[in-house]
DNA sequence: TTATATTATCGTATATTTACGATAAACGAT
DNA sequence: ATCGTTTATCGTAAATATACGATAATATAA
């Protein structure tokens, strides 16, 4: 990155751009998908169910829990996974306020309700 | 990123990756606001409103353009921007699919309705 | 205590990202 | 045609990210 200026910018922006970067890779959102359906899962169920080696699912493991989206418990031999739901729930907060600036600017693309309005 | 496996993912979970990684930068993610607010806006708009330097801004807007969040059209020695609501719509429904699959997983965040237990 | 199984961490290689200054390109104005 | 303004691209440096194999760590089972 070298020189990050992250700090220059506003907090929420900051943060919903280091949730993203949790989900900007496609074996981090598998996870966090098989953790939703299995509610707890513990990481062998992980390392068969993606193609990656091993270490790179703890090591994908480990950036989930470092921002929150996910916490793990060493039980044993085996380490059991589950998601966080209060981090699930700001990241979703952070979305949708996005979206609402969106909806500011383009035509409203979901629901679609008339609107009056220039 | 050394050696790629993402073709061994799902479709979705793939493009979900690449726009959240879009959105992994809080300078794309003002840019993307400022657009919003300002419905198109010149490049130069954008320079002056972040802490970065000119051909740094021009790289984060060529990314967003490059998976379709913008489009830019250079018209004389300015180039303007505004955002692809096509693109926003897409993410808008993988964001929400992914929220879905939370849903069944954690107690839904949002709207609490008291669910029986199981 | 000694295996066995599971997971985390280390070391390492490579690719990507981020940032900047310098330069090129493109158009409008003079 | 030349100048000035604006933006894109190039070159480059440094930090991150991704991936793997090898090894360490840890608790259960024998």
């Amino acid at each position: 990155m070298a020189v990050s200026k992250a700090h220059e910018f506003e907090k929420d922006e900051i943060k919903l751009a280091e949730l993203a970067k949790a989900l900007s890779h496609p074996a981090r959102i598998a996870i966090l998908k098989k953790l939703a359906k299995d509610n707890v899962c513990i990481c062998g169920d992980l390392v068969s169910d993606l193609p990656l080696a091993q270490s790179t699912v703890s090591q994908h493991l480990k950036e989930l829990k470092r921002v929150g989206l996910i916490h793990g418990e060493i039980e044993g031999p085996k380490s059991s996974y589950c998601i966080n739901p209060e981090t699930i729930s700001q990241l979703s907060g952070l979305i949708d306020k996005l979206f609402k600036v969106f909806d500011s600017c383009c035509p409203p693309t979901k629901p679609i309700t008339i609107k009056k309005g220039k």
